[in-house]
DNA sequence: CTCTTTGTATTATTCATTATAATACAAATA
DNA sequence: TATTTGTATTATAATGAATAATACAAAGAG
């Protein structure tokens, strides 16, 4: 599981670091039960600092993606959450994007192609 | 056109007042050739600073999405780029949208279902 | 027990972004 | 001329993000 920080970006570190690790367990980079690097690896590893490392795991354990023992570290939960819903801030998201895509002469079968593509890009 | 702030919401004031002019463009809501509430009138009206409208509007305008005269104000562009694609960031969202809704136990279906009724909810 | 590694907590500091405030200016128009 | 338009400027406050330097508790290895 590499992390790829992209420092022009307006997205904040922890979040790229959240938003990576969620794409991994989607795609089964990330197995369930699997650690997730260490803090302190983490962040040396891409040079950042070990609390924004941490400020991310604590993110992903709050929305109940991970869970931490302190000897084990931090590892992918084994029972998600099923709720089989977009959260709300997703759902607002969502709203946007379609938005502009509308506006910008997207059909619904055009935005629903890519969307299917993008769901089967990463076939978990 | 009403906009109405989310105070709580940690997405910026100008970001929110961006998001719903499209959202109202892209719903017919906004014709082109309208012209939009005047940054003071705006300002005024939901009670944040006149600059703060006038940023947003300025991102509007370098999205191509509306345009300014001195005196007729800001106006909805008539001829938008039809580029039937995704941005850069709205694809990044997306993306992360999708995983997320993977990881909670959503199929494809189960997915395009929503994309399907968010495109239509607002028929422009 | 001692030492190391784990996540976490604390405190302080720096930096960028956001938002406000108070003006001012050019252009258009009534 | 006076008003309204967007815009520019400068200063300031508030917040969030990231760093830095430690420290602590828990668990395991030796």
């Amino acid at each position: 599981m590499i992390i790829k920080i992209n420092d022009m970006s307006d997205i904040p570190i922890y979040q790229q670091i959240r938003n990576q690790i969620i794409a991994g367990i989607s795609d089964g980079k990330l197995e369930p039960g699997e650690q997730l690097p260490t803090v302190r690896g983490l962040a040396t590893e891409i040079g950042i600092n070990s609390m924004t490392v941490s400020k991310a795991y604590q993110l992903l354990k709050q929305e109940g993606y991970v869970y931490s023992d302190r000897r084990n570290g931090v590892c992918v939960r084994r029972d998600f959450e099923q709720k089989k819903q977009l959260s709300k801030s997703s759902s607002d998201g969502l709203k946007c994007i379609i938005a502009e895509a509308k506006v910008g002469g997207m059909t619904k079968e055009d935005f629903l192609e890519i969307c299917e593509k993008m769901f089967e890009e990463g076939q978990s």
